[in-house]
DNA sequence: TGTTAGCACTCTCCCCATGAGAGTGCTAAT
DNA sequence: ATTAGCACTCTCATGGGGAGAGTGCTAACA
């Protein structure tokens, strides 16, 4: 266990190396801290938070840096919370009152605001249900032989494909059929119309079952996301070298991503903060994501998330992540009236 | 006009440098393209050309670099062009017909074919109609008093919407609902809609022909837009500085890039070459976009592009675009049977 | 025993001089 | 018109200092 002073030096270490990106020397704590110890003091603590790896040394004569450990504590114990304001809450909520009302619209921007106030990259997910069900399939005509097949699942989102459809049949037909369709599968899984497909007596009606259990199950996977502020991350020292920049923006798309936020079962009022490599990511090992989830417990769920370098202003992001996590499931609950 | 001489060395100038990226010296062509003419020679000839606007000089004792000029005209008069060979044309039209069918999934694909075919940005939009119609309409309960309404317009692709639904009615009323504004509004676009639906005795179908005109004419903004090669495009030298790569990344999305792609009426036999300032937009000044339509003629039309540096491997980029837009528009054909 | 002053030592980083090399432009000869 | 020759220019890589920042250690001190 640290010493109060210690964690005190480890906190204004972590501080301090957060807001300038250069190594934290002895004389930069005291000055700029006034404590009452002189630099020889300190720098024995420093010495000794070393020795228990809370932080490092770039080389001999730099100062000192906090390591994964650091910060992990620093998160854990040390961190001042810096708040959502009132202000900043009502400036926030009232660009959603502002915006065209519409779930797509409002994650967009919630991703924005989240990036412009936390000056890293932030994604957030549309919420799906793990296992979606079905509420109701379309086939619309396009020319004799062909229909677009449209479902609509009960998170909300549509998938949509173009299937082969009875040669004869005009919209009308059609439209019998997807209402027969409709009767029998809807609010059922993928799995479930794949059990009982086999059982209808038309072929047609069988092949297109199939087609809309495809749909359904594709609707598990992929989570549409939106991700901001890119430019704005990039622009940290971390990323001064081209070649750090580009391992940057190579791994941060929608495909990359959709992996490293693997769905939450449920929300969680909280935000998980995972640092270096306690993410399982390779490519993450340098980034910290603070993630929370929103939505209805047992619904569907999506997730917020911020991601920047380890060197990140921890007591801003976590509450900001946090407020956007409950602000989006109140948001999510207007919607569903 | 140009002497055939200096035709010819400018044409080299521009391959020259091309390949290699560096400023091209006299030596270096006659060397490499065993010239029967000495090195000072080819220098007059330098001098000439760069008096006449084609080329220049980094500084004075620094070979020659392509002039915007330089590349227009090697575009249109000197270039040799490396046309898509049978075996290239093989590998990929075999990757899309392993592909899962579906428009999305083939543009995604085109995109990401295209820009490892040529080592830079690749876009591609989904096809659009100029002035898109409805298709059908659609309501789907979600609770007492709100639906979502889903519009499939003429081409292909789906809006969909949150909406106010009489309180009262169930799945089964609101499919007559939809049933009757599908009679009255099938095959119009969003101004014929809003000229018909004040007309309509109902209210609620009144306002929800609204809302579907709306709907309708979303769909001619937002053409969606598949991207891929950022990040091989990043590694060429022109982005060699941590600022020109944060521009170029900054540049690269959807929103900027709808703008400069703005959709072409119909689709295009060849393809368009805009080098540096003659594209309109800002931010393209030290880009070269190649870029081509296709798509039936009247029909739905998208467009296919390439960006990169003006140092473009143009004899290789341009056949490739065209080819692209070709084969898209096969495959556009395949999809409506 | 904890704290502090003092100092040697280490490592980085910036600056600058330097020289090699690449390439041009010009002149005079062919 | 072409070419050889050469002076001149500009870049770029290299390496040597020197300043500066900061530590680690030792010895003195409260």
């Amino acid at each position: 266990m640290l010493t109060q002073r210690r964690a005190d030096i480890l906190n204004l270490v972590v501080d301090e190396y957060i807001g300038t990106a250069a190594p934290v020397s002895s004389r930069a704590l005291v000055d700029r801290h006034n404590l009452d110890v002189s630099t020889a003091t300190v720098r024995n603590e420093l010495a000794a938070l070393e020795q228990e790896g809370y932080i490092t040394h770039p080389y001999t004569s730099a100062g000192r840096v906090p390591s994964n450990t650091g910060y992990r504590f620093y998160v854990e114990q040390l961190m001042a919370e810096d708040p959502v304001g009132a202000d900043e809450r009502r400036t926030i909520e009232h660009q959603f009152y502002q915006a065209p009302p519409g779930l797509d619209e409002w994650l967009e921007l919630a991703a924005s605001v989240l990036a412009a106030a936390v000056g890293n990259v932030a994604v957030v997910s549309r919420p799906q249900r793990p296992v979606p069900h079905l509420r109701q399939a379309q086939l619309v005509h396009l020319r004799p032989g062909a229909a677009l097949l449209v479902a609509v699942l009960d998170d909300g989102s549509v998938q949509e494909r173009i299937v082969a459809a009875p040669e004869s049949e005009d919209q009308a037909e059609l439209l019998t059929r997807a209402a027969r369709l409709n009767d029998r599968l809807s609010l059922s899984d993928a799995e479930r119309i794949r059990t009982v497909a086999p059982q209808f007596e038309d072929d047609d009606d069988r092949r297109l079952a199939l087609e809309i259990a495809d749909l359904v199950a594709e609707g598990a996977n992929a989570a549409q996301l939106f991700i901001e502020g890119i430019r704005k991350a990039l622009e940290q020292p971390e990323f001064s070298t081209t070649d750090r920049m580009l391992d940057a923006v190579e791994h941060l798309e929608a495909y990359e991503l959709r992996g490293a936020l693997r769905p939450p079962r449920s929300p969680d009022p909280g935000a998980r903060v995972l640092i270096g490599d306690e993410n399982e990511r390779g490519w993450l090992h340098d980034w910290t994501m603070v993630i929370s989830a929103f939505g209805e417990p047992g619904g569907a769920v999506g997730s917020v998330a911020v991601l920047g370098p380890t060197r990140m202003h921890y007591g801003h992001t976590i509450p900001r992540v946090r407020y956007f996590a409950r602000l989006m499931t109140e948001l999510l609950h207007e919607l569903d009236g």
